[in-house]
RNA sequence: GCGGGAGUAGCUCAGUUGGUAGAGCGUCAGCCUUCCAAGCUGAAUGUCGCCGGUUCGAACCCGGUCUCCCGCUCCA
């Protein structure tokens, strides 16, 4: 574990040292838990969004993108369920250091009433054989009454005090029902607090004109609310899906692990609209391509596994997660939902628009249902990033800090290095690197020896070094050195863009997928 | 939110019982070198996380606060 820990805190020295990420506002301290790209940071970034939207939209037919706004209409997450779910008023036991949700420990009290008042039914229902008449036994038992007054009269207040935020009438009631921590069995409460996850914000200038907004809390639903504009002004027919990218916030209670839980961060997310019935198959088919997409990157495989949910969101009918050996451990990169009709459904109820898709050949209308498929670019990131940091101990037993970046998310592609600063060979090579930048990302250097400039490459995951040397001069050849073997070749200089173009060829990566 | 650990140069860290800071690597300028870090010369860089207190004097002691890591909790 000291181990992992280690490793992990190498990932986010090197994340800063190389200017792949670095704290938010660092100046003043920085922000919990948010953080920004450096200049290496978002070429990576982009390259992973890049290498995601065009395995969605650019290699399937019936796939298309959007962007949608961060701000939506309010209702949106009604219809959502985000302002039920996202939602939690949460109280603190003091002696066993315990959080639950308040309203739960009051419904688990009416539940037990209700354990009670079944009880009764039992006993009574033993005693009277077959001449039992259960509704006259619970109408006119006199304690089952009172249970079921009881019951009532808590319930009534859970939701009077939830509706109106009522937050310490929440904590008068825990505390006159005498209920205690399930755990210590100690009744030393902290006051209930809201915890909001969702981050709000005002719409409109003024105070008195403007309205209460969410900053979303994911991006699925601006999918789901251009549902039909997509639908008809695309003339898709389904199955078809629609995918977008881009920033999302969650006011997370606890937000840790460098960027692996960030309150801010950018989602990749695909809705999948499929005719109703057929959600198991497109949902197997989607676990198994997302996975293969992964594969494809060339990541170890048994640093991926999937981890199916038993416990269901409110939306969903299946569920599973593509779950990273991060360097502290196995946790969730994707999630891959069975969401069926509830967005579109719960968007209709509210904003009275039919959401609803024609099939032409079996003459009917109906919600389709949505397959999704959600991956964090920050979590892509982190799981790219510290798998591809390796410490190598050469045969001349120096040490090497390289970046095993596949090629295509490399942030920078090529370096080319003059190998003496002199002897014409930095115009030589920066002529070189005039042709080669109109198709890569390409860097130059050519300070110090040029060994230290190989492992200045390494560091950041650079896949090719071309170096100019007197040779070059003479018969216009070069030397392109592999990041991983250490091996070089010598190649002439006229083909040089299209020899790149053959190392560093997408279609390779694309056609694992 | 609770508990534990930590915050000194870009990175890793040292700093003796309080006397206002150092090293290695890195960076920059130059020299030398035709191919895998650590050759030579020179240089820059810190309000010792921040605020306050104690003291003649605080990186060091005390209080608060911010940030990071770990455990618990939470994570539609």
């Amino acid at each position: 574990m000291a181990e992992k820990n280690d490793i992990f805190k190498k990932v986010i020295s090197h994340a800063k040292e190389y200017g792949f990420v670095f704290p938010s506002s660092e100046i003043y301290d920085g922000l919990n838990a948010v953080y920004d790209y450096g200049q290496n940071g978002v070429l990576l970034k982009n390259n992973i969004r890049d290498y995601w939207w065009k395995s969605m939209i650019q290699l399937n037919k019936n796939i298309v993108g959007i962007d949608a706004a961060i701000f939506m209409h309010p209702k949106t997450w009604k219809a959502s369920g985000h302002i039920d779910a996202f939602n939690d008023p949460l109280i603190d036991n003091k002696d066993s250091k315990k959080r639950y949700r308040a309203d739960v420990l009051v419904e688990d009290y009416i539940k037990k009433i209700e354990q009670k008042i079944q009880k009764e039914i039992d006993k009574a229902s033993k005693r009277f054989g077959k001449d039992f008449n259960k509704e006259q036994f619970t109408s006119t038992n006199s304690k089952i009454i009172n249970y079921k007054n009881k019951a009532s009269s808590i319930t009534n207040r859970l939701d009077i005090s939830l509706k109106e935020d009522d937050l310490s009438d929440l904590k008068s009631l825990i505390e006159e029902l005498e209920i205690a921590c399930p755990e210590s069995g100690s009744r030393n409460w902290t006051d209930v607090k809201q915890f909001n996850l969702m981050f709000g914000t005002k719409l409109g200038a003024s105070s008195e004109s403007s309205i209460d907004l969410f900053l979303r809390p994911e991006t699925a639903q601006g999918i789901f609310v251009n549902f039909l504009n997509i639908q008809k002004t695309g003339r898709m027919k389904l199955p078809f899906g629609i995918a977008q990218t881009g920033k999302a916030f969650r006011n997370e209670i606890v937000a840790r692990q460098f960027i692996f839980r960030m309150r801010e961060f950018e989602q990749m997310e695909m809705q999948y609209f499929v005719t109703p019935g057929t959600q198991k198959e497109w949902y197997d088919y989607w676990k198994k391509t997302r996975l293969k997409w992964h594969y494809s990157l060339g990541i170890a495989k048994e640093n991926y596994r999937f981890h199916d949910h038993e416990k269901l969101a409110h939306y969903a009918d299946l569920a599973t997660d593509i779950e990273f050996k991060f360097p502290f451990g196995f946790k969730e990169l994707e999630g891959i939902h069975s969401r069926t009709d509830f967005d579109l459904l719960n968007h209709e109820k509210l904003s009275s628009k039919k959401l609803q898709y024609f099939d032409t050949e079996s003459n009917q209308r109906h919600i389709p249902y949505v397959i999704e498929t959600s991956i964090g670019l920050d979590r892509m990131f982190l799981a790219v990033f510290s798998s591809a940091f390796k410490e190598e101990l050469l045969e001349d037993e120096t040490k090497r800090i390289v970046l095993k970046l596949p090629n295509i998310l490399a942030p920078i592609k090529i370096a080319v290095l003059p190998l003496l600063k002199k002897d014409g060979l930095p115009e030589l090579a920066n002529k070189i690197l005039d042709e080669l930048k109109w198709d890569f990302m390409v860097s130059y250097d050519e300070k110090d020896a040029v060994g230290r400039r190989y492992r200045r490459q390494d560091a950041i995951g650079t896949p090719y070094c071309i170096t100019v040397d007197h040779q070059s001069v003479k018969d216009y050849t070069v030397t392109i050195r592999d990041r991983d073997s250490m091996q070089q070749e010598r190649i002439s200089i006229r083909g040089v863009t299209k020899i790149m173009h053959e190392k560093l060829d997408q279609k390779k990566w694309f056609n694992k997928i």
